[in-house]
DNA sequence: GTGGTCTAGACCACG
DNA sequence: GTGGTCTAGACCACC
């Protein structure tokens, strides 16, 4: 079973599309693997402290998108293959990185600054 | 004159705050300086593709942080003081580099391919 | 014993509904009498193709309307008297038939015209 | 501009699927043409005391269907075509006949009786 | 003002 | 318990 106690809301992303997001990096971190049940949607949204309905807009895209599968009574399953999961990890990884450097670059750090910058935040703890 | 010719879509991220974003980013990056003219709202809409309505928004929120002045019929200007100055910069430096920082660790990456994810897309362009 | 071959499904109406409207329709038409027993819930599911519970659930609601009653352990009864019997006999009558008018009448249709609608469907088989 | 005044809920069906229904018996009558303007959704919602997304939904199936036209900003408008409205008359005439009769027999009704009802309930106004 | 979308809460059908 | 859907209310972007 996932767990999501990571999870924190983020800007005006829609809160939906976060969980998708949250749910493609597990993917790609390899803790969410092919035949792992996903919460369900009532104990998802309870953690999140969000409505049951917003897990399941997020859910449903997933299914669509071919990385989920829903069966009415029956918990939610990953379903994942190789081309599948080289597939998101690119998408993912490629578009995180973009804008990671965009935003950096329009606050005008250079290169070792932006290092430094991740450095700094990457042992803090909220 | 600040120029907008970077502006570029962010997830679901509504207009309007991308174009606070954009404006803010540019503060910390120091291309946008206290008494600099904003480019008018007709203009900066065509730019960027959008409705002036929405720019109007993003600037009244500016305004009402204390950014910017307005004088009806004069165009809108940059009030930076060093206070304002620093807690924008913390502000968004902290928010964007905890974000960064959650994104990679979420992916299961480790501080040294972080590092190197960054240097790989620095310099790409799109 | 009441059989139900002819059930179909009626828009986006709820089954356990759909359930209720079809056996009030038989005690309209004097195939379901005083005393009668209905098919037990694991029956009826099995011939609608439904979930028990759904089935549960219609008698459930006809038992509290006080048209059946349901002994634990032996099948439910159909309990009519004159004015119970009167009673659904005008509420569905009535709803049906104002329903059927208003449809007709928005369709820009003359009494005429919803009469020769009526004959030509009558004995219509599908 | 189409007046909904007539407009009243039905049953357990979604009132989505009522406002569709009514707008189709609407075209079928002739009281709605091409290039008629549909009320606004805030409107429409007003007079019939549902949420302005249920008119909404109603609204976006009609023109997944190809029966209205919408752009953001301006009225939605009906289109239709010799062909569409063609079908739209039969599925709908045949459809509501059908369940109808369906009805009235599950009733036991005779096509007289159905008939003398329909008479009956003609010009009965609430 | 207009239409479009996101979030919320309740209910239905299923195991 | 599970997932699916309908209705509700607020907000966004556009004219």
């Amino acid at each position: 079973m996932i767990s999501f106690d990571m999870f924190t809301a983020t800007d005006g992303m829609p809160i939906y599309l976060q969980i998708i997001l949250y749910i493609k990096r597990g993917i790609i971190a390899g803790t969410i693997v092919d035949g792992d049940e996903l919460p369900s949607r009532r104990m998802l949204s309870a953690v999140l402290g969000v409505n049951p309905n917003t897990v399941q807009k997020a859910y449903k895209m997933l299914e669509d998108e071919g990385l989920i599968v829903s069966h009415s009574g029956a918990k939610s399953c990953v379903v994942l293959n190789e081309q599948t999961l080289r597939r998101v990890r690119e998408d993912l990884l490629e578009g995180d990185a973009v804008q990671i450097v965009r935003a950096m670059k329009q606050m005008g750090l250079s290169k070792a600054e932006a290092v430094a910058l991740l450095d700094k935040y990457w042992d803090w703890e909220e």
